[in-house]
DNA sequence: ATAGGGTTAG
């Protein structure tokens, strides 16, 4: 098998060559082995890298991509022939070559997870991978932005929004214009990730650049908005949005519609239902071609949708109208407005929240009469609260009527509700043979391991937890706030202010901003620890200097008394 | 590309 692949002339002593450069790995054996690979390749004679790839080395690989870096289908066939990435993952400049290659031939999600392996198992800083994309743009002739993109997008995939937007930067600096596109998807990202405050900032910083806002940006802007519960600003973005000539589409008007609900006015949301979005604008006088851009949305199809719908009784029930949230829910489905499970799943999660479990149960019965298979969403919400009321018998018991009769795999969120019941209901020790299991199945995120995290911590067991936290960091999980949270909790509550102030640093330092839960823990560990008036003043003065907005009632109930009392003292 | 439900921390 081996010799067929040879050419005929001359093949018994490259056999022999080829031998001794695999047991002596000496310059010459190598030469020789790079020398017959580029020549088979030159014909085309794939199946030859298969019999020599046990005498591959990394650099060999890198030289035969260098060889042919004017030939980008023969680097991937390699790629593809040498088994992909652990071949030459040690080799920068061949990682580069590849992903620019695979970004320039659309294979993205190859491109992503290479890049993610760098920074991951080769613990390559987002820097140094655009470092090396920039010189093989330089020396092989790449053009665009489209692997510094994709880059951008394994930083935010691995939950590192600072090395997105450090690459961004750098990319600036090096006189790159980025799309609008991928700073979208950042925006997006810093949304998802609910640091608003980021979002803001870099939103300023993107129009500061003078780049366009297309619809996307103006509904992350929105959306952002509506989020702050800044609505009268979400309208006036919207109506920004018209003077500029881009017209709004239905997500625009869902987000707007979120937006309402969330101020609790629910008749503002039914008139953007009944786009009253015309009258209004007529109205408000301001809009210039208002009729145009309408009669466009119109033209569109821009009419209430599952989307409005599920939104607008989710609002609702958020606001504690649950009359109204049901009268809805009652009037779409006598309508049969209903397509999905989605908002019979805002129903049930609302029974689920109020634990009302057996009423969510009627409601999955009544969807089943319906013809209307539950989803994930709809078994999620029902097994989360089974855990959450400690009973893991008939979580586990849902959890099984969705394999076996709904024949439905469950997915993360899924697998994360069942591993904090059976961390706090069973063990910790169940919790972790579960994270193994979780891991064989390849689904699992930062939430899985603070769960584990959380539930160390909670019994006193710190080696397992810092174990814990180096084998997050050896698979490239990022911390992010909840993991921090749940370390500074177990600081304070053992009384180590000192530690857990370290921490905090180590959070700014990684560009996590801190969030009301931190200034919660230190705060009502202090006074529970019975740390005197000074110490606990000083320590809302610490977080507050680190940019922390106080929990409004921790403030109102705890530190404004102890200011006053000091104050008292101080006059007396 | 973007929007609705379900997972971790006080």
């Amino acid at each position: 098998m081996f010799l067929s692949l040879f050419p005929p002339k001359g093949r018994h002593l490259l056999v022999r060559r080829l031998h001794s450069a695999k047991q002596f790995t000496n310059p010459s054996g190598e030469d020789i082995l790079f020398r017959a690979i580029c020549t088979n390749l030159r014909q085309k004679k794939w199946k030859f890298l298969d019999s020599v790839l046990p005498s591959m080395t990394s650099s060999t690989v890198c030289r035969v991509f260098h060889e042919f870096r004017n030939s980008p289908p023969v680097i991937l066939e390699v790629y593809y022939r040498i088994g992909g990435v652990r071949y030459i993952l040690d080799s920068l400049t061949s990682c580069g070559i590849v992903i620019h290659l695979m970004v320039n031939s659309k294979r993205y999600d190859e491109a992503l997870c290479l890049i993610k392996e760098l920074m991951i198992a080769k613990g390559h800083s987002p820097l140094d991978v655009l470092k090396t994309l920039l010189n093989s743009q330089r020396d092989f002739d790449f053009s665009g932005c489209a692997a510094f993109e994709t880059l951008v997008r394994a930083c935010t995939d691995v939950g590192s929004s600072r090395g997105a937007y450090e690459v961004i930067k750098q990319l600036r600096m090096e006189g790159f214009q980025v799309s609008v596109h991928a700073w979208n998807n950042f925006l997006n990202h810093l949304l998802k990730v609910g640091d608003v405050a980021q979002f803001w900032r870099v939103r300023k910083e993107m129009i500061s650049y003078s780049y366009v806002e297309n619809v996307i940006t103006f509904n992350w802007t929105i959306y952002a908005l509506c989020k702050e519960h800044r609505v009268i600003e979400a309208i006036s973005v919207f109506y920004r949005m018209l003077k500029n000539g881009i017209i709004p589409n239905d997500v625009t008007l869902n987000m707007l519609i979120h937006g309402a609900c969330w101020i609790g006015d629910c008749d503002m949301a039914l008139k953007l239902i009944q786009k009253i979005v015309i009258h209004w604008l007529y109205k408000e006088g301001d809009v210039v071609g208002a009729s145009v851009l309408i009669a466009d949305m119109f033209k569109r199809n821009i009419c209430p949708d599952r989307y409005t719908y599920s939104t607008l009784i989710s609002g609702l029930f958020r606001n504690g109208q649950i009359n109204e949230a049901l009268k809805h829910y009652t009037y779409i489905l006598e309508k049969n407005l209903i397509e999905d499970a989605f908002s019979h799943n805002i129903v049930i999660n609302y029974l689920c929240r109020t634990k009302n479990i057996s009423r969510a149960k009627q409601i999955l019965c009544s969807m089943f009469v319906r013809g209307l298979v539950p989803d994930l969403g709809t078994y999620g919400s029902l097994i989360d609260s089974y855990c959450k009321a400690g009973d893991m018998e008939n979580a586990l018991q849902t959890y099984n009527d969705m394999i076996l009769s709904a024949k439905k795999n469950p997915n993360l969120v899924i697998f994360n509700s069942i591993m904090d019941g059976i961390c706090k209901e069973i063990s910790v020790d169940a919790g972790k043979a579960f994270l193994s299991g979780m891991r064989d199945t390849g689904l699992f995120d930062v939430i899985t391991f603070n769960t584990l995290l959380n539930s160390y911590c909670a019994g006193g067991q710190v080696d397992n937890a810092l174990n814990l936290l180096a084998s997050m960091r050896k698979e490239g999980i990022s911390f992010n706030r909840v993991t921090f949270n749940i370390m500074v909790n177990f600081f304070c509550k053992v009384g180590s202010f000192q530690q857990a102030k370290k921490l905090v640093n180590v959070m700014r330092a990684q560009g996590i901003n801190l969030d009301g839960v931190t200034y919660a823990t230190f705060i009502t560990c202090a006074m529970k620890e019975r740390r005197g008036a000074e110490e606990v003043i000083e320590l809302h003065d610490f977080l507050v200097l680190q940019g922390v907005i106080p929990d409004t009632q921790i403030y109102k109930e705890i530190i404004r008394p102890l200011l006053l009392l000091q104050n008292e003292h101080m006059l007396t």
